[in-house]
DNA sequence: TCCCTTTATGCAATCGATTGCAGTCGGAAC
DNA sequence: GTTCCGACTGCAATCGATTGCATAAAGGGA
């Protein structure tokens, strides 16, 4: 009466004779190489209990069927994983999207890293506002560490992923009281390099472009204003533009600057989209660069290289972040103390800023 | 007398003392609820079979102590799984590398279009000239398909793992025999609108820029070609430069062309770097770009309207691309034919080959 | 009071691998 | 002819979840 049939479907042949290629396993090779799932298991791991010659046709059999391993469930058993989490936050009013050409370089950067140590990447964005969910695939189990690029305003929420023992790797700046582990570039000195630089040449009004509730902008901006210091220069607020990432926010603050007529020489963008944004407008409102206003940016992304004029910037090492980066996340997961690093940036000059120019 | 104590070791203490921090599991919130695994379980999936206050207590419980399930388990049970393999493609002698800007940008659009869809995006690359190796997480039960970026010249290897039956898209050119769903850009439109553009500008003499070996850039020559027969214009041979994707062969292919004293008038880059690259040279020998030369290039990446001058661009839909990409693949996971899709591109006009510049 | 539903829970098998232990077999030593 | 040993191989438990089926408690009708 029941809506369960009691006929037993005869032996269930649904699964095996269906159409759809099943996945081959273990147990396949064992049938066919005449010997137990055990043998098949050692053989393919090169155990020195199973017979050479078991092993070599064992090896041949599943070579030539391009057997492959299930891997989840030869995690589930080892407890072990070989599988990464880069976590990057997005924003849902676009603050800072996936496309930015830094992020994606360091997408690259630890791609490479991670498949040169053997480890798979698995890429994951979570909403900027909420960490919450960035460890996600490491509680889940999915992976066995976290990079987590763009650090953004949350260091609260960063402590308490750390604090639980999420073994996390932040890209981004060192703060105080920090209980994970960062590298990234030291933005101070980035910030002191380019201003330095432009001061060098002369400048004296040099507008800075970046909004500093960012932990590394605010590092940047301390080392423009150090460097200002330095020469017994005053810190000039109006020049001191608090725009996010995004080009559109960039040329209305320079805009804002032309037409209430607030004199400047020179800007510092954050980021090399801000300042060729800067020098668009400036374009457009019929400024030379660099002769009447000197731009450097920041990241010396390719393309720094080459748009009009060339633009000088403060370059990261993304390569070697990368590598910095996965090093770190895996000395945590030896349970190794890691110390956060902080990369050495350079000032790469071209003509935006050139003084011969 | 063995190797093995006989001391049973006391109710093995060492996994549960030790002070790493064991992973939560759903036995742990079972035993502090007071109630059974398979309670648990269903409680947390929402069974009916569940009573409305155990499975509130559960959820609490699980919630409180920040409980969150094992995939791996979960996938291995239900065998399934919600990751989706990107694989990429490199070259060992760095024919093209991860960080070209059209790959990266690629990735972020496959990655917004498989977070919307729920999926996680295992990133990993393989050695371009062996693609053999580019099934693997699938082989293994890590991700239940493949989209591949890059096609190369391997058209035969795409073709061996579609008849495996591996979940496969791919993104690039559509061929004839082909086993596997592409989607890619309308390649012979993109050389021909690039071709056609140039020409009616009044340039006779177009220097192709691009490895024909690889099946995109053919299809982009054969619409050069094509736009040049439709105004029964010679084919020059002299000027299909068939460079790999890196701007040092593409600088020393223009050099060739000047230092052979071969006459041109136009540039059509396969990619944007190829196409600024050719810009530099082409400065830096005194040409004036676009009065002397044009210059077209392809990919229509951010970096071409930044570029000095404003770089003309055949812009490839790159994020649809990634939506179409994804929907493909979870169309073939759901047993439908899924057709190659060639999607439309167009041509931005830019300053590099601008009529009245 | 007894039996039969209905509802809620637990038991145990299962997914595809690994591995400790036990068993088999052939040959050498007594 | 036993016994012992070493070299292989297989059985079965295990990893952390899901789920069909059995079961227990509560409620209702005869």
């Amino acid at each position: 009466m029941r809506s369960s049939p009691k006929i037993p479907s005869d032996a269930k042949p649904s699964r095996a004779d269906t159409n759809e290629r099943r996945r081959l396993q273990m147990a396949d090779i064992a049938r066919l190489a005449g010997v137990s799932v055990s043998t098949v298991s050692r053989a393919l791991n090169g155990s020195p209990l199973v017979n050479d010659e078991t092993k070599e046709r064992v090896a041949t059999l599943a070579r030539s069927l391009n057997y492959s391993i299930n891997l989840g469930a030869k995690n589930l058993r080892l407890q072990r994983n070989q599988t990464i989490a880069v976590v990057i936050p997005y924003d849902a009013a676009s603050r800072q999207h996936i496309s930015d050409p830094f992020f994606l370089a360091m997408l690259g950067s630890l791609a490479d890293a991670l498949t040169d140590r053997g480890y798979d990447m698995l890429v994951s964005r979570v909403d900027a506002e909420s960490l919450g969910s960035a460890a996600q695939p490491y509680d889940s189990g999915v992976a066995v560490g976290i990079v987590l690029i763009g650090q953004w305003r949350h260091h609260d929420q960063l402590n308490a992923l750390a604090a639980r023992k999420v073994p996390l790797v932040v890209w981004g700046a060192q703060l105080p009281q920090q209980l994970y582990c960062s590298v990234g570039g030291d933005n101070v000195l980035g910030g002191r390099l380019a201003t330095e630089h432009l001061l060098a040449l002369g400048r004296r009004r040099i507008a800075f472009l970046g909004d500093p509730q960012l932990p590394e902008v605010a590092h940047r901006l301390k080392g423009y204003r150090q460097a200002l210091r330095a020469r017994k220069l005053p810190e000039l607020v109006e020049l001191e533009l608090p725009v996010p990432f995004d080009v559109a926010s960039a040329r209305a603050a320079i805009e804002g600057l032309l037409a209430r007529g607030v004199a400047f020489d020179a800007v510092l963008g954050c980021s090399d989209l801000l300042a060729i944004a800067a020098m668009q407008v400036l374009r457009e409102h019929g400024k030379r660069v660099p002769q009447d206003v000197a731009v450097v940016g920041y990241d010396d992304m390719p393309l720094a290289a080459y748009c009009d004029p060339p633009l000088s910037s403060v370059n990261q090492p993304v390569g070697q972040a990368g590598i910095e980066l996965v090093d770190a996340l895996l000395a945590l997961l030896q349970h190794q103390s890691v110390a956060p690093r902080t990369l050495a940036v350079s000032l790469s000059v071209r003509r935006s800023s050139h003084s011969t120019a």
